[in-house]
DNA sequence: GTCTATAAGCAGATAGAC
DNA sequence: GTCTATCTGCTTATAGAC
């Protein structure tokens, strides 16, 4: 992983043709900057993570990133968005008893958090939004507009919106605690015990009495 | 605020005196810095702040900063001491019935961050953990080892270790969606809501049954 | 106590050679 | 498709004038 995702291929490396120069058939290079980049914004941010630590981290000339992406700001775009489709996601967790609601969305949560690249995502947005406002303002539309809101909403409960925004409170803290202050605990759970320590704390703020 | 702090001091400015050059009696210097090193690293964090937008910010030349704090590392870490002490809290929040524990300790969190001075002090800290892996660790050591580990294992609950790291995490989140991500429902709501809403969480969070 | 000047280095972006 | 060289502007830190 440390060269890049990208085969071997040294300032004077040759491609299996035995020639020198550019390597015959679809580049790689983009790809290997692609993943470079995820990991450097994911352990950084966007703004500790540098054009040129990418391009060293993917055994790339960093001009090569403006010359694919434009810019750091386009590579940051593209390399973080989601696969995740909101309205799926709602369904998902709408579809089911309501005394489970909270579990099933600690389960997507979690899931995400299973795969390597959507995690890595997920910590560059969090790292982010930390520092960037526009980050900010995506993750309040994407997570609480897209997604929270609406499921706080087809609940029918009090405070609808003050629940959404406290199970995103939620969800972000646990990310922030378990893979940036990397707490002891929550590292050594398995993945069962996570989801059920979560979901009732989801639970919780999606259906508790709250008022006073 | 903008002036930092410091009298209007132009660079051809006189004091009450009439004379040119350096004022006559204590320097202001320190506490302008200061002042304007909280609002800088509580805005940007560690790295987002620099020595030159604090000089700007306090209108005093930035090499005053290592003059009078040795580094930039020197000043953030005299400015973000918070004025806590754990032992105080632990038992502020164990003293009283056992069913209000999360209220007492959300209303520790809440008056906190009520003061501007902690609060900047707090959002700094939560900024740079994302980067920094010291101010990561101060987190771990200081709140989850000083604080709420004290408390569940206090409440003689089962999990105390997780039940404390997830009540960081939604602490802290707490924080980042109210204070960093500007969520609208929590920005609008009184204290009392706050408190009672946070509380019911981090209630659930220390005593709930959690196992399986 | 305060400032100017400067050192030494890294940032992102781009023009143009190959 | 890739790389070298360079522009411009930023960073922290320090030496020494006043």
């Amino acid at each position: 992983m440390r060269d890049g995702g990208a085969e071997d291929r040294g300032p004077q490396g040759r491609g299996p043709s035995g020639r020198t120069g550019r390597r015959l058939g679809p580049s790689t290079t983009r790809a290997a900057i692609s993943t470079a980049a995820l990991h450097e914004f994911a352990a950084s941010g966007y703004e500790g993570a540098s054009v040129r630590s990418i391009g060293r981290l993917a055994g790339v000339d960093p001009a090569l990133i403006a010359y694919f992406f434009g810019s750091k700001r386009g590579l940051f775009d593209e390399v973080t968005r989601l696969p995740i489709e909101a309205p799926q996601v709602v369904s998902l967790v709408l579809d089911g008893e309501r005394a489970a609601v909270g579990r099933r969305l600690a389960r997507v949560v979690l899931e995400t958090l299973a795969d390597a690249r959507n995690r890595a995502a997920m910590l560059a947005l969090l790292r982010s939004a930390s520092h960037d406002r526009e980050t900010a303002t995506l993750i309040r539309l994407a997570v609480v507009g897209d997604v929270l809101m609406p499921i706080t909403t087809a609940l029918d409960v009090a405070d609808a919106e003050l629940r959404a925004e406290l199970a995103m409170a939620q969800i972000s803290g646990f990310i922030f605690a378990r893979h940036i202050i990397e707490v002891d605990a929550m590292g050594a759970s398995d993945l069962d015990r996570l989801t059920t320590a979560l979901g009732g704390i989801l639970q919780h703020c999606l259906t508790a009495p709250v008022g006073n």
